[in-house]
DNA sequence: ATGTTTTAAAGGTCTAACGATTCGCGGGAG
DNA sequence: CTCCCGCGAATCGTTAGACCTTTAAAACAT
């Protein structure tokens, strides 16, 4: 293999106004852009400037040729870009079309865990910050459940734990894990935590925890979820950011030897690996 | 206008497996889809997976051509989805192709912003929430910041400050601003938290204050900033604590105000109108 | 009325070029 | 021998046109 590695300059594109025209160099100039991203860019300031409301229907691929004066291949990966921004979505047949997408918090999430993954991987992302993001959101986030959960709320959490012992798996056990702070967020009533939380947890999951705790560590984490269960039922906000404060730092020494023992031990496990294809 | 308005189902896709043989109905088939979301969701797997490592080469258009049996057109629009998420970048020419991308935390921050402010719009994600989390996010980073603070943090937040008064428009103001509490957060020494704080920022900025506050409040904003600067020199947590909350307890009036404003008299601004282009 | 067939609209896919850009190499000028 | 220029190859960018598949609604038949 002859050095593939690293081309040219980075050329980030994506979500930047072609302006640049500021100060600097008096011969500033724009960069010339492929069509395609010109495309891009104009419908995506439509679209979030509010210009077509969500649901409605954009021209047809036929109708944003003639409109942009491109090839319909060009405009079809212009909104290929769009749809996997989750900005527009497409339905074939005879009623459909391409549409503005209503934005759903699942979405964000998604993006948000696969751009942490890689984070985590080759910029200095370590556990010890996932860790510390989760205790600054989850401990205010359990006090304010404490306040403003419903009843449904506390109906999922007491439903998040292990029904028999040793019949859950590693997975079923993460699951149940996973549900109970994310129940914990949601009943914070504020959006925001919930789609941030999520991708945090999984990346936690997927590179460093990797369904390697020991038992003990279950059984630990199932305790401590009980007294967080019971502050926020009791509609105590001290307590609650408390009892999810000790159960945050009860379980950090577990993720980082876990993170340590992976680390050490090489060939362990998934990234970083010459492929060789059939 | 024949209501365009909502098509049949979402849809969702993007970041799903096709897996979904899981329990519910016995005859849970895979729905069908489009053959640029295959190759997209097998070239991502093979990225996220690390099989491919950041600055390697992918394939070239036409050897992927004839790897997924697709033409040039699908997998083109396969790599315009991908390229939209930040995993590749193409460069043309001789030694071009398309390489894996190194992951940027400003991309994320893009994209969290694009889908913030959608989120703003139409689910339910008030100026109250955005201010909420921010409380929830800078508050522990002030403290962090006052622990783990370098000279270079204190010279870029001292810089922050108007030179002179009346000479700073508002959109100076508000950069001046923005860059104050993003410096702190990246000062915290944890990567998640300035990208997750800049886009909550501009929302904040674009969809909710819109350059229309008072002189007044960029006078207390410049007083507050001087004693959370004067906390985090002094190195004192708690202080830099303090300081946050109290600075951003100041502000919410003046948001929540202006945002009243904004819905009670209508045609104010930019968002929802009936388009009537040529 | 109800069920079936036809039709037309729209996105999905394919093919076959040609254009534009960039790197590396080789030949000519100094 | 060195430097510069130009040429060619590799690779993405773009176009044009055709055909397929899916879907809703209109037309038709029962």
């Amino acid at each position: 293999m002859p050095r593939p590695q690293n081309p040219r300059a980075s050329r980030s594109a994506a979500l930047e106004q072609p302006a640049a025209s500021g100060k600097g160099s008096p011969l500033a100039v724009a960069k010339v852009r492929p069509g395609y991203q010109q495309v891009a860019d104009q419908l995506r300031e439509l679209i979030l400037e509010g210009r077509i409301n969500a649901g409605e229907r954009l021209p047809t691929e036929s109708e944003l040729t003639e409109m942009f004066g491109a090839s319909r291949s060009t405009v079809r990966e212009a909104l290929r870009i769009l749809s996997s921004q989750n900005l527009i979505v497409t339905a074939r047949g005879a009623g459909g079309g391409t549409f503005v997408s209503r934005p759903e918090p699942r979405y964000v999430s998604d993006i948000l865990e696969a751009s942490f993954g890689l984070l985590s991987d080759s910029e200095h992302l370590t556990v010890d910050h996932l860790l510390e993001v989760r205790e600054i959101l989850e401990v205010p986030a359990a006090g304010l459940a404490a306040v403003r959960r419903t009843e449904e709320h506390l109906a999922v959490l007491r439903s998040c734990f292990p029904v028999r012992a040793e019949d859950a798996s590693r997975a079923h056990l993460f699951e149940g894990n996973l549900r109970f702070h994310i129940t914990i967020v949601e009943a914070a009533g504020n959006m925001v935590l919930p789609v941030i939380t999520r991708p945090i947890f999984s990346v936690l999951r997927t590179r460093f925890l990797r369904d390697a705790a020991p038992p003990a560590f279950w059984k630990r984490v199932s305790r401590d979820h009980r007294d967080i269960l019971a502050a926020i039922e009791d509609g105590s906000e001290g307590d609650a950011r408390a009892q999810m404060d000790r159960h945050l730092e009860n379980l950090r020494p577990t993720y980082e030897e876990i993170d340590v023992a992976a680390r050490g031990a090489p060939g362990a496990q998934g990234r970083a690996r010459a492929g060789k294809e059939s």
